[in-house]
DNA sequence: TATGAATGAGATTTCATTCAT
DNA sequence: AATGAATGAAATCTCATTCAT
């Protein structure tokens, strides 16, 4: 929380006037970010031409942004506490909208249908999430780490992982619709 | 701490007789569950068939153990706080180990490389903890859900995302071989 | 802690605003405590007039203080502990400006020079810590004590022994001045 | 208590078929090492001259003793602790054997009555234990300590504290007898 | 509205003591 | 007798939440 409250900028006390527990706060939070991150998303699509281009994109858009992992990552501490049913369904139409603010562009560009596109999105996002999570983060980029590990380490990166993943996972999508 | 304790049949001050710190004993008892999860699934491993057998059987193995999602979501909070760069080796180094010890029966079960069924495992693993993440939980199988939610998430499920973006890969890999 | 906290009327997580481990707030409040102490002698100090007077006001107005002795019991445990050098280096800083704050008047009342008060003050300090230290309590006050053991407890109690000896330096630093 | 045990060259459970709790088990090491103590100390008297040479025996033989210091200062803790007026009676009177052990050759030695050489050892005992404790340890040797604090550190160590006032203490015992 | 110091319940960690071997 | 792993009560510390300003 107080971390929170100093990434938005705000005193530690003040959050509770918007909401009424941590997660209630997470929950929204999430969304507003998830939407902010959609709009740059679909904002920068027109830039891209391979799917590579896409999927990049997507990690980039996601990873550059301050909390979306934490927030994320946090998400499932949500539906364990204090969050009554229909503030989550609330939330879940939320989401729902903004995925689907995600898949109608990407359906185009991508030349799939929407239905594709949606189960893109929802795909990438998982997959976005575990890769995210499982990075080791910079420590690793340096000398201390012996040849053997860091060696494997380089080319599994986060990154990596996800986008070659993603790029299955988007020709996958199109080989089943044949 | 304390719940963990609990789960491990032992008393609260007993844990750390064998760890320094609450993140020392997060990756301990994560690598510990992860080699335990892996034997499992190398071992039944024979009994499946199709890709689908496979990725399904990977995902009820980790979905089963009681504590390998809360584990490896919390995983990232180690590498933030009083873990050494010397242990994060350590660790690293025994992940490498079985997860080596996954990809050689996988690779003959699925005739692969070695090299590729350790890009599989990898991947899967990814996959794994960002659909297990996202997994909305128990409270929307029952009525309270309104139609229009409810009818998605029923199709986006954990498992769902994880068997269907599971086997896309899969395909993937062996595609890129040719 | 929890006994500090109730004694300075704060709960028990408001002394880590001020201060980050234990020994932090041993050293901060062995100062301020110090500080105090060293205000009440330096203002009943004109009250006095022989050396007995001026050593049995150092005893009691430091025996009175509720916590001096044990804060300066467990001062040592401080340096073997969490404490950076930076912060003992402060806190000495500090304790250097409170001795002289007694040196300085200290030195006019007895007719010594500052250097000798100096000397005085740090003399009386060591003396006064471990005559205090010695002391075996009021256990030995009432009669469950048998009579030849008694009768030198009586003889030398922390007071005496720190007000007889105390006498001593201060004769013993003006005879070396000679 | 593990502590200790490992100084004693025993195991942590061994400690408790001797002792009941750990206050008893600090006040009857405190009386045995009191007693090798003081048995180093009149061993060597005889080779001392001066005044200056018995305090500085009286110093170096109980700083050099790996745990007198420590046991000597947890000893205010015993009163307050499970200890019973008994056991207290009994190591009182085990003390004042040993100091008696010490005065009568002292007495000889520094042509004193008994009564001033016990005055004396009672009196440098408080000295030294509130001396040595506020030590502040080697760190402050090196050059991390700024100029003014050093300076004046380095003047007032423990030894040098306890050394001029022990000196002055037995003086000032001697003049008390004209 | 907004603040941030203060709270205290709960998490983490320590350590004197026990007990099966 | 001796051991040392295990215990759990008590200490230290954290952090979501409150409330006086």
């Amino acid at each position: 929380m107080a971390a929170l409250a100093r990434q938005l900028g705000m005193a530690n006390g003040t959050l509770y006037l918007y909401v009424e527990t941590r997660e209630h706060l997470l929950l929204a939070l999430f969304n507003e970010t998830l939407e902010k991150c959609a709009v740059i998303f679909v904002n920068a699509l027109p830039l891209t031409q391979t799917d590579l281009d896409v999927v990049s994109l997507y990690y980039d858009t996601l990873i550059t942004d301050p909390i979306y992992l934490s927030l994320a990552s946090r998400l499932d501490s949500v539906i364990e506490h204090n969050v009554s049913i229909t503030a989550l369904i609330v939330a879940k139409r939320k989401m729902l909208v903004t995925i689907n603010g995600m898949s109608v562009p990407l359906s185009e560009h991508l030349a799939m249908s929407t239905k594709q596109a949606f189960d893109a999105v929802l795909s990438l996002a998982s997959l976005w999430l575990g890769a995210a999570q499982s990075d080791t983060g910079p420590a690793f980029e340096d000398r201390e780490m012996p040849e053997d590990v860091s060696q494997i380490m380089k080319q599994f990166t986060a990154r990596n992982v996800f986008i070659s993943n993603a790029c299955r996972i988007l020709q996958g999508i199109r080989l089943e619709a044949l």
